[in-house]
Formats: structure tokens, C-alpha cells, sequence
RNA sequence: GGGCGCAUAGCUCAGCGGAAGAGCAUUCGCCUUACAAGCGAAGGGUCGCAGGUUCGAACCCUGCUGCGCCCA
């Protein structure tokens, strides 16, 4: 057993040599074969080419805070790391570095740029690796996974098959999200909304008695426009239904329909009908059997023959009315006219709705199984309110579409024969062989396989001692806002491949990072924090404390760098603290003595009540109250206090100086483990010193003893304080300096029942005892029982003094007027339950004791 | 446009039917040999506004205002 610490906590010196020796000891590496309870989280891959940003910090930390506890308590657990391939994101990336150089990745070939894009998933895959292990993630690293391994590229592959011949997924030609920019189609939850200022024009079709008047914030699909569509109960256009319009700038005659779906107060109540360019637009087509129109090619530039051609959709817009108006066509112009668009999250190009040949999921039934699943209790939310969210999502899916035009990601195990053949290849089938067949060139969406995570990472398809083990997960932990993206995807892959065992048996959601106002962080607005900056700064324990303390369930965590700050200098106080309690020959050797001070009994019985609050805490995931409630143990009970009132037994020496070490070693040997799944270094760096024990990883859990909760004991050190803190009050209002020795005599202890305590007493509110020769200059009354009288050394600020007897008086009549007021309340008494009506009689019955205590003290000051 | 949520000390947040709390910031005094990344003390709030229910409302209900988020 050391002794030796310095004065001040350097977590740059332990944290990264800490996590190299509980990775070599495998502490972290889950045992399959184990006869302990499973516990385990899948890790929501973080995106292979991003980086742990702040937001992933406080992700991570509560994890890792859930699994080492549970560890601590004896359970196999198993945090499985591991990241996915972020399809577009990541082969935007190599594009763009492709692009520096001159080439594209068709010069390149398929083969060659996928080659290309596994060198840059090291590269930056490892980058995070390295940022989970500085955050002191403990995680199973024998067990990392990647989407696109081939473990879990067969768990696609047999999905993908089972939903194929299952019925679930299909082909179909619709209108889908599609990027211009990434050339891809894009599924509903990869487009961002945002209200956008663009144009409203309200253009004339048709002439004279026939002529109709259309709105649009997109006059250059009027080329691709195939009906006009009105409200089948308007009677301003009922004559019209069933005639055709000239279609301008086209000559092509186009019908007027009549469909529900129109909304008769928007602009003028007749609205353009695009199939070919516009969702809703291709449902009505649907209805009315309409032609679909294509008008842009696959980069959003106009395709069809004539003056517009090869001007992309933005450039088209103007051109197009510029045209119309020179035929006097545009009746209306408003500008701006602000209404919703969709962007590419990837790349915030504005998204093209698009008719094209993709694979879909039907998500009907899937979507029911997964929201059912959480309404029969199988699955619970966390914190329960935003089940409604999920709800909200679920019970509102639309068929996903599933394929991607992209090189990079599973590339769709289906063939198509020189007949026009379709075949879905399994696993472990041969892809058809002979003239004329060729693979589907499109990829999966990446959520096809990250929605496997939960089983495919433990083996699945193959049935693994993992799996047979590890699986259901038990607790999902991510961020509110992307249950949908994880949730419901892993909900609906899971319940449906694994024979409707649910991937996870609770999740719980946590908010987004916000800075120190409240504001969500942007690189724009200059307010993003790297979580390694504050790492090296303050420590991995600090960030991770700062982040833990903030997390109250399912909302946002404001930390600023003092607040971090502020979790580093709580950290170096435990480190004092241990550290005073070694010098002074703390242990954890030996039964606890039979015989304890009331002190010794007070702190034991606090830390039975923490104990059994932290557990009770970690339990509901509120990590916020585990470290509100450690953080004032520690600080208050157990320095302010605690040790304060060890000092003078322990220099007295003898078997009370003896009993408190033993107490002082149980405390902080507790204590340590209590919050070592929140801050794991400095506690194992400490507890090692102290205990001189292998790893506080595995130490057991504490659990609360009923036996040791004392109210005694607790009610005698309540009083205590209270007279010290009376008479540090008068100190501090006298300006007596810390430093000055007053002399004292302390009258009625006995009567408040810690006469056993005066020297304490005198200890920490620094009085000296009175000699023969003793003249009080001042009278304290600190309770109704106990009196202080002090030889200031001098005359006494009598202003000061009845300053402050005058405050407490105010408080103590407000106090009484309060409790009179209620009990003089007839209502009060009849209804109000018994126990209430007795606290406040208590209540009165102190603030007038109070009153009389400090008009005495009052009539004793000079008058001066 | 539809839905959800929030409004409590200067800032960030707890509290959600029976005495207004914390951290940081602020003020005053201290290098009191574990810790100045510290110690002791103090100030600061008609709990967004207006009604209602209740013996009693920051807490429950209604409306309003102002924010935020999700969906379209």
C-alpha cells in the first residue's frame, strides 16, 4: 500500500495507462460460457467516418456507467462495440478525395473504389476507436463489429432473402427522395424539412371560358404536368371536371379531374398535377390513371426537347415563367412565399422527387409487431413519455425504400435473367449461372444492416454460444433524437428475424449535448466542443461527470467548461480526501469495531441511505440524481463534516482513533465504488491506494445494511451542526477571522443531548475553553437549549448583532404568522390528514421558542 | 398546417399537492498543514400571464403569451 500521493489529481498520468491494463486483463471481455446472469448493450455504431463528437461522449458515458455497474454487481456483461459504413456519407468522402485528384470513381471501377474506401475505414474508424478508449469505454474490443464484415454481410444477405420470400420486400416503380447531388434515392428519414423562402406563381392553363389558374411553388414542372386537379365539391370548377386544358408552352391538352385529396383554400383551389414529380401528385395519377412524365434527368436538369432543355431545375424555374409571362400567362406572383422543402441530410442538396425502380419494405406488418411491442410491456421506453414519439412514428410508416445507388454497402443479392427472370439469392446459394444474367447493381440503405445490430454482431445467422447468451440485449441507450433511425428500425428487424424475441428488453433515451445557454451546438455558431479537448484538460473523469450530471432522462444536458471544471475539482477532492484518510492510516482490514463513536455511526448510517438512493437511481436511469447524490456525499458529509470531526480523534490517537480509521476506510472504500461506473479512473486510481486491491472493476456493488442506519445518530450530528454553523455565523458577521481563537463557554449541551461533543464542538467552530478569569462579551443562544457565551476580545458590533437577531426574528414571526394562519383555518383541520396538522403545530410550537429566544437575546444587547 | 414538450435565483437545471432547492456566477472574510482545483459565511425567486379546482397549488384543470422539437 502506497501513501504517497500528491496534492493534486494528473489525470493525464493514469487514465490512459488504467485502461491499457483493464483491457489486458480482459476485464472487459465477456465469457459466453459463463454462469452469470448476461447483461449486455450493443453499442448504436457510431458512423465510420464522423467522429466522437460531445454528443457521443454523453452516449457512451451512460453505457458504460449502466455495464460497469452491472459488472460490479456479478453479472456477464458484454458492451459490444463496432461501427457502420454510413453509406453516402462515406462514399461522399472518397469521392471528394478522388475528386482533389482529378478522378471519379468510375475511372476507378467498382472494384478498385470500394478498395479505396476500406483504406479510409481504417483510417478513420480508427480514429474513433481510440476516441472510445480515452472516454474509458468497457467495452469488449474482442468483439468489435462493422456492418459490412462478413458475419454480418451474411446476416443481410439472409434477411434480405427471408423478406424477399416472405413478401416483404418488393419492386416497384415510385416516387422516392432522390438527391441530384448524391445520385441516390433516399429513404423518408434521410430527408431534412425546413421551411424555405421560394415562390408562389398562380399560372393561367388553358383560354377563355375554359381557362384555369394554378398555383405552384414549382413552375418548372408544368413540362411534366398531365391533369389538373380540383376539388370534386368546388363549385367554382364543377363545369370544368372532365374537359381539358391547353397545357402551356406545350400544346399538349391536358384533363381537369376531380379528386379529394385537393385542398379548395389553397391558392386557388385547382393545383397542377406532375406524377412523374411530386408524391402526391403521383397518387393522384394513381387515382385517375394519368401518364407519368419524366421531365429531369437523373441530375435534376431539364431532359425533355425544346428551349429548356439542359437547364438544371433552379435555372429552369425563372426561364419557365419568364416564358409563361410573355404569354400573359401569370395571373399571381409571391415572393417570398415561405413553405417546407426537403434537403439530403447528407449533403443538404435540395431533394428531387423522383419515379424510379427501387426495392421497397413493406413495413405494415413489421411496424405493428414493433409498435405492439412496446404497448404489451415487452419492450418499456424510457423515460415513458416518449413512448408517444415512437408511437407517433410507428403507427405512421410508409414502405421503405431499401436500395441505394451507391458502391459502397451490401450490394442487393438479387439477379436479373436475360427473360426478364428475378432471383433472390440466399447465403449460401449460388448466384445463377449462364449467359445474359447480372446482378442488381444498387446497395442496401445502411439502416437495412445497422437495424440487424442487436443479433447480427452476436453471430446471427449462426447459432453462437454469443447469442444463445447475450441475446435479447437488454437495455438500448441513444438519444431521442434518432429513436426513430434506431429503435424502430432495430425493433422491426428484430422481432421479425428473431422469431419475435425483441432486440432489447428496455431503452432509454437521453437528450442532445447543448452548450452552456442552452443552444444547440453548430459549427456554424462557433459552440462545438471536442470532447478530447475537455479530456485533456480536465480529464476523461470530468467530461464524464460533467456529462453524467446533466442527464436527467430523455432531456437535453447544458454543459459549459466550468461545469466541467467544476466536475474536475470534485474529483480532486476525492482525491484529497483519500488521500488525508491514508496519512492518517485508514483501512479496510477487519471487521468494523463493535464499539463506534456517534460520529463514526452517523457517517455509516448516511452512507447506508446514499447507498441505497444511488442503486435506486441507477436503476431509473437517472444518472443526473446518482451524481447530485455522491457528489454531496462526498463533499458535504464526508469532508465538510466528517473528516473535520475525525481530525481531533485521530491526533488524540488511542481505540476511538482506531475505530475511525477503520470507519474512514469502509466510507471512502464505498464511496469509491459507488461512483466508479460514472468517473472509472480516478476511483480505481484511488481505491488501489487504498485498498491495495487488484481492480475496483470487479469489486462487488455495495449494498445498503439496514442494520447500520442510525437515527440516533443522525439526529445528534444534526444538532452538532447546527450549533457549530450558529456560531460560525455570529463569527463570520462579528468579522472574527477564521484564524482567531475565541474563548467560550457552551452551557445546555447536556440538555440537547451532545454534551459528549463539546471539545468537537470547540474544534470546528475554533473556541477555546474558559478560564477562571472568563468576562463574556457576547451571548449566543444557538437553540432553545443550548447557549454559547464568547469573550470576543473586544467590544462587539452590536449593529451586526442585532442586525442578525432581527433577521432571524422576521423569519421566525413569518414562520408563526404561517402556521397560525392554518391552524386558526377550521378547514384546515377537519380535512387536511392528521399527520400535517400535527408537523405544522410542531412547526409553531419552534418558531415561537425561537421568538422568545431572540427577543431575549435582543433585550441583552446595549442599547448603544 | 398537425402533434408533442418547455417556461422556477444572473446562467443551466432539480422539485410536480402540504415549510421555494442545487451547481456555477455574485458579495464578505480566510494560504485554518487533505485539498486556493480549497475553507467559512452571506445575498439573490409575487415558481411566464389570467382564471379555476382544493382546507392548501411551483405542482392539478382551462385559456393566453413566448420559446423549442418532431411530423407534413
Amino acid at each position: 500500500m502506497t501513501t504517497e500521493l500528491p496534492s493534486q489529481y494528473a489525470p493525464a498520468e493514469v487514465e490512459q495507462r488504467r485502461y491499457e491494463t483493464w483491457v489486458g486483463k480482459g476485464y472487459f471481455t465477456a465469457d459466453p460460457a459463463s454462469d452469470k446472469p448476461p447483461f449486455t448493450i450493443v453499442i448504436p455504431p457510431p458512423n465510420v467516418t464522423g467522429s466522437l463528437h460531445v454528443g457521443h461522449a454523453l452516449d457512451h458515458t451512460i453505457q458504460d456507467a449502466i455495464i460497469r455497474r452491472k459488472r460490479m454487481q456479478g453479472f456477464e456483461t458484454l458492451w459490444l462495440p463496432g461501427m457502420d459504413h454510413a453509406g453516402i456519407a462515406t462514399q461522399n468522402v472518397v469521392e471528394r478525395k478522388l475528386a482533389a485528384s482529378g478522378q471519379s470513381r468510375h475511372d476507378l471501377g467498382r472494384e478498385a473504389f470500394v478498395a479505396r474506401v476500406w483504406e479510409w475505414k481504417a483510417e478513420s474508424g480508427g480514429a474513433i476507436l481510440g476516441q472510445m478508449r480515452r472516454l474509458g469505454d468497457s467495452v469488449d474490443w474482442s468483439r468489435e463489429r462493422f456492418t459490412m464484415d462478413e458475419g454480418l454481410s451474411r446476416a443481410v444477405q439472409t434477411v434480405f432473402k427471408k423478406m424477399f420470400d416472405d413478401g416483404l420486400i418488393y419492386r416497384a416503380n415510385r416516387i422516392i427522395n432522390w438527391c441530384p447531388r448524391c445520385l441516390t434515392a433516399l429513404s423518408d428519414i434521410e430527408v431534412e424539412h425546413t421551411n424555405d423562402e421560394g415562390e408562389l406563381v398562380s399560372i393561367r392553363y388553358g383560354d377563355g371560358a375554359n381557362a384555369i389558374v394554378v398555383a405552384t411553388t414549382r413552375a418548372e414542372t408544368m413540362l411534366g404536368d398531365t391533369a389538373v386537379a380540383v376539388h370534386p365539391d368546388d363549385e367554382r370548377y364543377k363545369h370544368l371536371v372532365g374537359t381539358e386544358v391547353e397545357l402551356p408552352l406545350t400544346g399538349r391538352r391536358i384533363p381537369i379531374v376531380a379528386d379529394e385529396h385537393v385542398d379548395p383554400s389553397f391558392g386557388t383551389g385547382a393545383v397542377k398535377v406532375t406524377p412523374a414529380h411530386d408524391p402526391n401528385d403521383f397518387e393522384i395519377g394513381q387515382r385517375h390513371n394519368l401518364p407519368s412524365l419524366t421531365v429531369m434527368d437523373e441530375r435534376a436538369v431539364i431532359s425533355v426537347p425544346g428551349p429548356f432543355e439542359g437547364l438544371d431545375r433552379f435555372e429552369a424555374r425563372p426561364a419557365i415563367v419568364a416564358a409563361l409571362r410573355a404569354e400573359g400567362r401569370i395571373v399571381a406572383e409571391k415572393r417570398p412565399y415561405e413553405h417546407a422543402v426537403g434537403h439530403c441530410s447528407r449533403c443538404k442538396t435540395t431533394v428531387e422527387p423522383r419515379l424510379s425502380l427501387q426495392w421497397f419494405v413493406n413495413t405494415t406488418p413489421l411496424a405493428q409487431a414493433a409498435g405492439d411491442a412496446v404497448r404489451d410491456g415487452r419492450v418499456r421506453i424510457e423515460p415513458p413519455e416518449l413512448a408517444k414519439r415512437y408511437f407517433a412514428w410507428v403507427d405512421n410508416m410508409h414502405d421503405w425504400c431499401i436500395s441505394r445507388q451507391l458502391w459502397w454497402g451490401h450490394r442487393i443479392p438479387v439477379w436479373y435473367g436475360p427473360d426478364g427472370e428475378i432471383v433472390c439469392v440466399g447465403p449460401d446459394e449460388e448466384p445463377p449461372a449462364g449467359e445474359g444474367w447480372r446482378q442488381d447493381e444498387d446497395v442496401l440503405d445502411t439502416w437495412f444492416s445497422s437495424g440487424l445490430w442487436p443479433f447480427s454482431t452476436l453471430g446471427w445467422p449462426e447459432q453462437t454460444p454469443e447469442l444463445a447468451k447475450f441475446y435479447p440485449t437488454s437495455v438500448l441507450v441513444t438519444g431521442y433524437d434518432i429513436l426513430f433511425f434506431w429503435v424502430a428500425r432495430m425493433m422491426m428487424f428484430g422481432l421479425y428475424a428473431m422469431d419475435g424475441k425483441q432486440p432489447f428488453d428496455v431503452v432509454t433515451l437521453h437528450g442532445m449535448v447543448r452548450d452552456q445557454y442552452g443552444k444547440k451546438m453548430s459549427k456554424s455558431f462557433g459552440n462545438v466542443v471536442d470532447p478530447l479537448d475537455w479530456i485533456e484538460r480536465f480529464g476523461a473523469d470530468a467530461t464524464r461527470f460533467a456529462l453524467a450530471r446533466g442527464a436527467n432522462p430523455g432531456s437535453d444536458v447544458a454543459v459549459s467548461e466550468e461545469w466541467t471544471q467544476g466536475s474536475r475539482n470534485f474529483n480532486n477532492k476525492l482525491w484529497n480526501a483519500t488521500r488525508f484518510a491514508m496519512l492518517n492510516g485508514a483501512t479496510i482490514n477487519g471487521e468494523l469495531p463493535a464499539e463506534l463513536s456517534t460520529v463514526d455511526r452517523w457517517i455509516l448510517s448516511r452512507l447506508q441511505h446514499v447507498t441505497a438512493e444511488v442503486d435506486q437511481y441507477f436503476e431509473a436511469f437517472e444518472f443526473a440524481k446518482v451524481c447530485d447524490t455522491l457528489y454531496h456525499f462526498a463533499w458535504d458529509d464526508v469532508c465538510d463534516w466528517y473528516l473535520e470531526l475525525a481530525k481531533p480523534v485521530l491526533q488524540a490517537g488511542g481505540p476511538a482513533a482506531d475505530a475511525t480509521r477503520r470507519v474512514l476506510g469502509e466510507v471512502l472504500d464505498n464511496l469509491l465504488k459507488l461512483l466508479h461506473p460514472i468517473v472509472p479512473f480516478v476511483t480505481e486510481e484511488l481505491w488501489l491506494a487504498l485498498t491495495g486491491g487488484e481492480t475496483i472493476v470487479l469489486a462487488p456493488w455495495p449494498v445498503a445494511v439496514p442494520a447500520l442506519i442510525d437515527d440516533a445518530a443522525e439526529t445528534e450530528v444534526a444538532t452538532l451542526q447546527k450549533v457549530v454553523t450558529e456560531i460560525r455565523r455570529f463569527r463570520s458577521d462579528q468579522g472574527v477571522k477564521p484564524t482567531q481563537r475565541v474563548t467560550a463557554r457552551l452551557d445546555g449541551l447536556d440538555v440537547a443531548g451532545i454534551v459528549a461533543h463539546e471539545s468537537l464542538i470547540r474544534s470546528l467552530a475554533r473556541l477555546d475553553a474558559a478560564g477562571d478569569d472568563f468576562a463574556a462579551s457576547a451571548t449566543l443562544a444557538v437553540s432553545d437549549a443550548v447557549t454559547v457565551a464568547l469573550d470576543t476580545r473586544g467590544t462587539i458590533d452590536v449593529k451586526a448583532e442585532r442586525a442578525r437577531l432581527e433577521k432571524d426574528r422576521a423569519a421566525a414571526a413569518k414562520e408563526q404568522a404561517q402556521c397560525q394562519a392554518k391552524l386558526g383555518n377550521e378547514a384546515f383541520i377537519g380535512k387536511a390528514p392528521e399527520a400535517v396538522v400535527t408537523k405544522i403545530k410542531e412547526r409553531l410550537a419552534a418558531a415561537e421558542a425561537d421568538l422568545t429566544r431572540i427577543a431575549t437575546a435582543l433585550e441583552a444587547l446595549p442599547t448603544a
